[in-house]
DNA sequence: GGGTCAACCAAGCAAGCGCTAGTGTAAATG
DNA sequence: CATTTACACTAGCGCTTGCTTGGTTGACCC
């Protein structure tokens, strides 16, 4: 057992780990299923994370920090009007369940399973991230661009687009930018 | 090894495992873990069920067909309107999440654990089920209460409503019945 | 009062699990 | 040239897993 930075070899296997637990959740993936994915041994393995939960740790860690900065690129080059800026939120959540699925389902379906200490750590990406969103829809809610409690809102619009990990097709005919317009058009309170 | 009927022992037990598999997830749920939470021997578990997988399928087959009973007799006790019907489906959906909550939390979670047998058989039950939530967003459409796509909607509301298993506390101030308010007058597009 | 049957138990098997120890080797570093 | 580093290998330990086997118990039935 040996480092635990953050190389190039690392991401890779990262990555490739994230395929793998989509396919078959963390728990029914094994050590030597992994190495095989990643053209070595199971031993060999442990040279590059300490345990299997560092494996599922760094996965998610990787997802959600790519989650945010795309969410904050995204806030930064558009309009200001509560509208643009909600939209550009969904379209960019959207964006990277598309982009960057495997370690998005990854952290949906399996944070259960990481250890308390990563759980902690790992956490406070995820509120970060969700601040974005309680911010944009603060906004929109001062605008009196949508209605309602700015807690049950946000988590009902988080919800709408977490549950499309389920059933998005993305070879299919809408794009990420039409979900976004029909999800904030539901939910919008103008004509 | 013997039957696999529905006895009300068979109930009783299937109750106990909904629990035990919130609790740890199905993986990581062992027969032995299983057996004590039921006060049996871990070799007794297979008199009432053929393997492990059956549980689960039992687990999601008994809260989904509960799930369906309630929403029919929500909607047959209610008004002719779109909008009572919309919102005497999301109350009732919450109900039952509030009500029956470990074996949807378990259809939620675990449905990808379940064999192809088993999944094909219960994802009948579960379009019987999105079938209503279709039909009701289908007249609220047509009324023009809410706008947009058919499918997405139906979709958009499901996703809200299902994540609310993350974060609702039955313990809490908001009564399933407040939820439904807020996420009906969350989409809908009247005074 | 012999037969039936659901319900349970003790014991254990074969397979698979995460992880470790110790070693080899080619490239980078001093 | 000598040493360190990064990465990979083989071999296997200690343990847990789902499930099977072969048998016992006690309530009910004609």
């Amino acid at each position: 057992m040996n480092v635990m930075n953050d190389s190039p070899r690392r991401k890779e296997l990262t990555r490739q780990a994230a395929q793998l637990f989509v396919q078959e959740g963390f728990d029914r993936t094994t050590v030597r299923m992994l190495a095989q994915e990643m053209g070595i041994k199971s031993g060999s393995l442990f040279h590059h994370f300490r345990d299997k939960q560092e494996i599922l740790a760094a996965v998610i860690e990787e997802g959600t920090q790519n989650a945010l900065v795309i969410a904050k690129a995204a806030l930064e080059q558009c309009d200001n009007s509560a509208e643009a800026r909600l939209q550009a939120m969904a379209r960019a959540h959207l964006e990277t369940l598309l982009t960057d699925r495997n370690a998005h389902v990854v952290a949906l379906y399996e944070w259960r399973r990481l250890d308390p200490e990563a759980r902690d750590h790992l956490s406070h990406l995820r509120d970060a991230y969700e601040a974005l969103w309680e911010a944009v829809i603060d906004a929109a809610l001062a605008e009196r661009l949508i209605h309602g409690d700015r807690f049950l809102v946000a988590r009902f619009v988080m919800g709408a687009l977490n549950w499309t990990v389920r059933w998005y097709d993305p070879a299919g005919s809408r794009s990420p930018d039409d979900l976004a317009h029909e999800l904030v058009a539901m939910i919008t309170h103008r004509a």
